[in-house]
DNA sequence: AATTTATGGTCAGCCACACGACCATAAATT
DNA sequence: AATTTATGGTCGTGTGGCTGACCATAAATT
């Protein structure tokens, strides 16, 4: 979503400025709602920890969206996601009632964001049905798609040259597997000329290549 | 969501009411979008159609909602979804133009349609986040507790009593899995007094029982 | 009433993938 | 430089649940 110059200076004015480093948790799940959170640049995991302590993410967002919105729509009292910086992030925190009395002045601001909402929606919906459709590989696959189309250049239509730096432990909990089998199928694509994948970081990857493991 | 008896009027005045069989279909994936559905009474399944010709669905609509919004908001021209009629159902179908001026006009509309799509939001990232957590005895049960929820007489805290057509085929589908593992699912709730399931039909939920079928 | 179709029950076979275990290397900390 | 910690690779093992096959019964159609 892209704001206009006036917008984004509303929100400067009337919020805070926040970096946080890798690893920081941003807010968490059980909190109370009072503030709602603009990701000026950086990488943010929304998820949930379960009862046996580990992770489920419900979805990344990138620079330009807005998070920790839902629950200021809903009426809601706590959050119910976490959210945690996933590298170097920069937010820009603006208090709920000021962000209402923008809604409540600009219905074009208003317009935007219920085009946010069901931008979103969207994309969850089609979230979960590549969830049922496609086994692992290909859930892998439509995550890093998606990872490179955000952070990578737009190259050629073949590969598009990226820096992701991820451990494969965020990446299984985002597409809910485990470990050890993002480990195997990173060098499958690997081998397989998907992606190129040096060390620890995939630095470029082959859009073509890696739909063909995607069902549908 | 409920609607003011001055929105309903305006949406009465500004639609015309369909009633369609069951498995009629209502919109299917590809149509140009220019109309909005409000749900007066009835059960809709939103899907999708895979290759091979099966069926995911990514969720379902009760009386009170509307469907078919989210490409309004987000200025798709195409549906992504389809919908279908899985009883009786009763529709109020708007054109986008009407719609959009009532939202225009009407703030506090304006609003709870933001509410409705936020809350919408969560429900598919909740879903999300069950799908991750849950094999599949729990996804069934979540589903059968929400249909329950909506359909049944809250009861004690208890047992609901309920009167749920649905075949093992339609639930398949929506939890993403196959009809023989949801029938001998069915059988092992049935077993366990979680659900009281008569001939085609269930009749009544044991809401703490089939909670204790879920994750976390 | 007779036939066809839709739906449900059950069983065997198979395989994707989660899990645990263990080691190798890279990064961070001392 | 030495040690600790985080991350990645790989291999068995076990199993949940999908697939296909087949029959029983209920519902719909003739």
């Amino acid at each position: 979503m892209v704001l206009t110059d006036d917008e984004m200076s509303f929100l400067t004015e009337n919020g805070s400025e926040i970096k946080y480093p890798k690893g920081q948790i941003i807010f968490s799940e059980g909190q109370k709602v009072n503030e709602i959170y603009f990701i000026k640049s950086g990488l943010v995991k929304i998820y949930r920890t379960t009862a046996d302590g580990r992770q489920v993410s419900v979805g990344l967002r990138y620079a330009g969206d807005f998070i920790g919105c839902a629950e200021i729509f809903s009426n809601y009292t706590e959050r119910e996601y976490s959210a945690e910086a996933m590298g170097k992030v920069s937010i820009l925190i603006v208090w709920k009632d000021s962000f209402k009395k923008m809604l409540a002045e600009r219905p074009q601001f208003s317009e935007k964001i219920l085009e946010l909402m069901s931008t979103r929606l969207r994309e969850a919906q089609n979230t979960l049905y590549d969830f049922i459709m496609n086994p692992i590989q290909g859930r892998l696959a439509i995550l890093l798609l998606s990872m490179a189309q955000r952070a990578g250049v737009e190259g050629e239509d073949d590969i598009i040259p990226v820096r992701l730096r991820v451990t494969q432990e965020e990446l299984a909990c985002v597409i809910g597997s485990a470990r050890q089998t993002i480990s195997s199928l990173l060098n499958m694509f690997r081998e397989d000329g998907s992606i190129i994948y040096k060390g620890r970081e995939i630095i470029g990857i082959n859009t073509k290549k890696l739909k063909s493991w995607i069902q549908e």
